[in-house]
DNA sequence: ACCCAGGGTCATA
DNA sequence: TATGACCATGGG
């Protein structure tokens, strides 16, 4: 397996300046480990606010559970989730997820599961993928994976440390590798990578991350 | 009227 | 392996 060779220390130091600058984020809330794989799913490709409205209706509805998701009708729960977007295809997503889910014995089985196979099994579901099974992995079961995303890369880019367009598995491991596995320091790193991707570079939303250099390449220094 | 959002799948070359 | 089309709502 193919690794991005990078720097702890320098990833150490992007860190604490986003840690110093926004503070522990409490990241992904969800009240349940459930919870928070639906909205791995529902994020997919959308703004969380309306993924917050989507589940709020299936909270409303007492659908929030993986039997409920499975037995009820497609255009129920595609109308249900609607605010979230591709509500046809994320019906189908949520649906073969919760049966996969149900399947394998729910959240008390599945937490037993290395991670490895656990990775490779929620890869096998139709409609997740990486990014979405790496969220499930750290922020559901707590396991020392470096989630990756378009902010994710868009700031390793803009600081000299990566291309952009590594692959997904190689960027992640070395990460993984450079930090050591550590679940709590991953958890508040992808969160507050993401909460500086939305929250700085409004002005020039291609730029996301830039910031985090003293004088940014955009011409706005922070 | 644009552009973007905490992606993934499928067809095509 | 690598693009492009498609999915669709809501906010700036």
């Amino acid at each position: 397996m193919s690794r991005v060779p990078l720097s702890r220390r320098a990833l150490r130091a992007v860190y604490r300046r986003l840690h110093r600058a926004q503070g522990p984020q409490q990241w992904w809330p969800g009240e349940t480990p459930f919870e928070v794989m639906v909205g791995a799913i529902l994020t997919q490709n959308t703004a969380w606010v309306n993924v917050e409205r989507a589940i709020a209706n299936l909270k409303a509805r007492e659908r929030l559970d993986p039997a409920g998701i499975v037995a009820a009708r497609h255009d129920h729960l595609a109308g249900w989730i609607r605010p979230s977007g591709y509500f046809n295809v994320k019906a189908q997503r949520l649906k073969a997820f919760c049966g996969w889910y149900l399947e394998r014995g729910g959240h008390e089985r599945l937490k037993r599961w290395p991670t490895t196979r656990l990775r490779a099994a929620l890869l096998d579901v139709p409609g997740v993928g990486r990014e979405t099974a790496d969220d499930i992995l750290l922020y559901a079961f707590h396991r020392p994976v470096f989630v990756i995303d378009a902010y994710t890369r868009r700031l390793f880019a803009r600081l000299g440390m990566a291309t952009g367009g590594e692959d997904y598995d190689a960027l992640r491991a070395g990460v993984e590798d450079a930090l050591g596995p550590d679940a709590p320091l991953f958890n508040e790193y992808h969160a507050l990578i993401v909460n500086h991707g939305k929250d700085i570079c409004k002005v020039a939303p291609r730029c996301a991350g830039c910031c985090l250099r003293e004088r940014c390449p955009t011409g706005r220094s922070r």
